[in-house]
DNA sequence: TATTTTTTTTAGACTTGTCTAAATTAATTC
DNA sequence: GAATTAATTTAGACAAGTCTAAAAAAAATA
């Protein structure tokens, strides 16, 4: 059907497109890892097979087909992911590199019987938000912790970094989904957030709030 | 690490040698898909990495650590097979060409978690035996039901044809893995196998009979 | 607006794995 | 043993995906 090659820039420039409203050549690089010159070249290929919309130094965006298939990587990795820590007991920093290789595998009548043997789960390991058979994403509307305001409470939903270093953090810190904490305040020094868990009270960093993604 | 191709002509040539003392170019060539003069390409490269002896316009065989992984690829495809048989539900027939895709996922953290995820199966869905991790292959041995005698009496433990039409026909007819079976004689028109397997009595063809594995 | 910097594209080359056609070696047959 | 046939290898080409270096376009700055 498609190359992994293929199915990797179209993955990338979906999640570019998350952040911004098109996707630039070097944005594209920095995410699959390639140089700036290669990614020309396959942007004229997925605009010659209609995946994506692109015009000379304009950036780009996805078709509905290139977007359909972007979303079916997106389902296929988050459900893997999901499978590795729920049934095979994976730590949630482990299973990226895995879910990676596992995204491409072809079949979607696996994929879904792996849906329907987890239970249609609604949420990868990391929070993010599993779509269905039909390419349909739930959307939470998340805020950074970094933005609650004193004495507000919340449930930690998601992370915005998925580096393994983060996840062992948070793990260690129990910082984990589905926690609900409470701001009480701000250091004076460095102006870290002072968290409640219903146990204990602690700190954490500005930027560890930033990648802290809460539900309030 | 090593490509999906090397790892399907390793993978090629590792089943060869089952039935032969060397594998040949146009076997290999036969086996992977491909044209004689890109095997002899492959060969020169497998050998320069030593994963084969090779010598020229003599055959090849697997070099120990050629096949330590060939026998790791067909570790990975048999228990992937298990999985989508056992949890996933899929048929007998239908997983073939699934796990000629799982079977080049790399992690073998991976593949151990799924094994013991199952409960270390022995044998795959279509009765060959699943390695284990330190590739070791369990040999039953069996015999093909043509040279069952009269009257004796064995249990259906493997197919040496693993074409969906032959096995779609063992499911309509019952002659699944682990059924009893017994040889009540021969038919007088074609010589086909008069079966018994202690409910019905009916007869299979010598095709038939000669790719049911039988364990005596 | 002119100049400098950044971004993007083009040109040309390399790697992996494949092919067809031709040449070579080995095996069969007469 | 010579001639024919079959198997294997070599030669040369191609497609996909990548790279570096250079050119072109766009954006930023003076
Ligand atoms: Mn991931
Ligand atoms: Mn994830
Ligand atoms: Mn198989
Ligand atoms: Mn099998």
């Amino acid at each position: 059907m498609h190359s992994f090659t293929e199915e990797n820039y179209l993955k990338a420039i979906f999640h570019l497109l998350l952040k911004t409203q098109s996707a630039t050549t070097n944005e594209i690089a920095a995410a699959t890892g390639t140089k700036a010159a290669s990614v020309t070249d396959m942007l004229k290929k997925l605009a010659e097979k209609k995946l994506i919309n692109y015009a000379r130094y304009q950036g780009v965006t996805l078709t509905d087909s290139g977007e359909r298939i972007a979303v079916g990587i997106v389902r296929k990795h988050r459900l893997w992911e999901h499978f590795l820590v729920d049934k095979l007991k994976f730590k949630w920093d482990e299973v990226h590199e895995m879910a990676e290789e596992l995204e491409h595998i072809s079949s979607t009548e696996l994929i879904n019987r792996l849906d329907e043997f987890m239970g249609h789960p609604q949420f990868d390991p990391h929070g993010d938000p599993i779509p269905d058979c039909n390419g349909r994403i739930s959307n939470q509307h998340l805020q950074s912790a970094l933005h609650l305001k004193k004495d507000q409470t919340g449930k930690i939903a998601a992370v915005a970094d998925h580096s393994p270093a983060f996840l062992q953090y948070l793990e260690k810190t129990q910082l984990t989904i589905g926690q609900t904490i409470t701001v009480t305040g701000l250091t004076d020094y460095d102006m870290a957030l002072v968290l409640n868990n219903s146990q204990n009270e602690f700190n954490i960093s500005r930027e560890v709030a930033k990648n802290l993604l809460i539900l309030v």
